[in-house]
DNA sequence: ACTGGATCCTGACTGC
DNA sequence: TGCAGTCAGGATCCAG
């Protein structure tokens, strides 16, 4: 569920809540994700102070003296900051962070297909950090870096775009976005397309990601930013969710077929 | 080394 | 209204 832009927007709803906050106590009441929520956590964490609130593709980095928490919020995954404790948690709110201040951050996660792990040492190398791509919204990634990667592959461009060794934090919605965009038919071979195409994907992922931060990310069912908000991208969509409708440059409908066992949404005029 | 498919789990929605 | 089937924003693992 949240890419980048989603997971950005939580990263800066919680983190003016929690940086500088102590922990008090921390509650596990369902450890079962997609591994489990470490048995010791209460024990790692109490006392300490937040250091800082990183992201790192997808991941969520809170830093603290003696390691990190690393938080992923898998494809129902939500974290928000409660004003205070003692706010009777509902049935898929795993687990609770509660702070000195009675600041309490929750975790809710339906599918539990995210991730809580302690990290103690360098979080970069770590084994689920390690290998992955640059940050789209880097210097490190630019056409050139899309083009070395796509080189003599045969996969289709759009599943080159939505693997984290290559780049991270592009989904299924972003990544439609952006060929969309840059006008690349998302099955197209990811070693069949031009230097010059990839120079306009790169800018084309970094345009439609900052656009979807500036947004407060993309709300289509159960993403809601820190403080119970939607996000406003879903206004700003050009294909994602539009089989059907119109191509807002051309007018030709926008198909939907499925690439890589994911819903794909393109404009057959605009993309080739 | 690449690639595609299966898989984890629950909830929302669709069609009969 | 009920029920079965389908689909979902992620990412790992495995077989070919």
């Amino acid at each position: 569920m949240p890419e980048l832009p989603e997971v950005e927007t939580t990263r800066r709803g919680i983190a003016p809540h929690i940086l500088g906050q102590r922990v008090q106590a921390v509650q596990v009441r369902d450890p079962r994700l997609r591994w489990p929520v470490p048995a010791d956590l209460q024990e790692q964490l109490v006392g300490q102070q937040v250091e800082a609130v990183d992201r790192r593709g997808k991941y969520i980095l809170v830093r603290f003296q003696s390691g990190h928490l690393l938080v992923h919020l898998g494809m129902s995954g939500r974290l928000r900051v409660l004003p205070g404790p003692g706010v009777p948690p509902d049935r898929h709110d795993h687990y609770d962070i509660v702070f000195v201040s009675g600041a309490t951050l929750r975790y809710t996660d339906p599918r539990r297909f995210g991730t809580c792990l302690w990290l103690a040492g360098e979080p970069g190398a770590h084994w689920l950090l390690r290998g992955l791509g640059p940050e789209p919204l880097d210097a490190g990634f630019d056409g050139a870096h899309l083009h070395r990667s796509g080189a003599g592959r045969r996969v289709a461009v759009k599943n080159l775009l939505m693997n984290a060794q290559v780049v991270v934090g592009v989904g299924n919605i972003y990544a439609n976005e952006a060929l969309y965009r840059a006008g690349i038919d998302p099955r197209r071979a990811a070693g069949r397309i031009a230097r010059a195409r990839y120079d306009r994907l790169a800018d084309a992922v970094k345009a439609v990601l900052a656009e979807a931060i500036e947004q407060g990310g993309t709300t289509l069912r159960d993403y809601y930013r820190g403080d119970g908000s939607p996000g406003f991208f879903a206004l700003h969509l050009g294909v994602y969710g539009r089989q059907g409708e119109r191509c807002r440059v051309c007018g030709d409908a926008v198909r939907q077929v499925v690439v890589g066992q994911r819903s794909t949404y393109y404009c057959p005029s605009c993309q080739r």
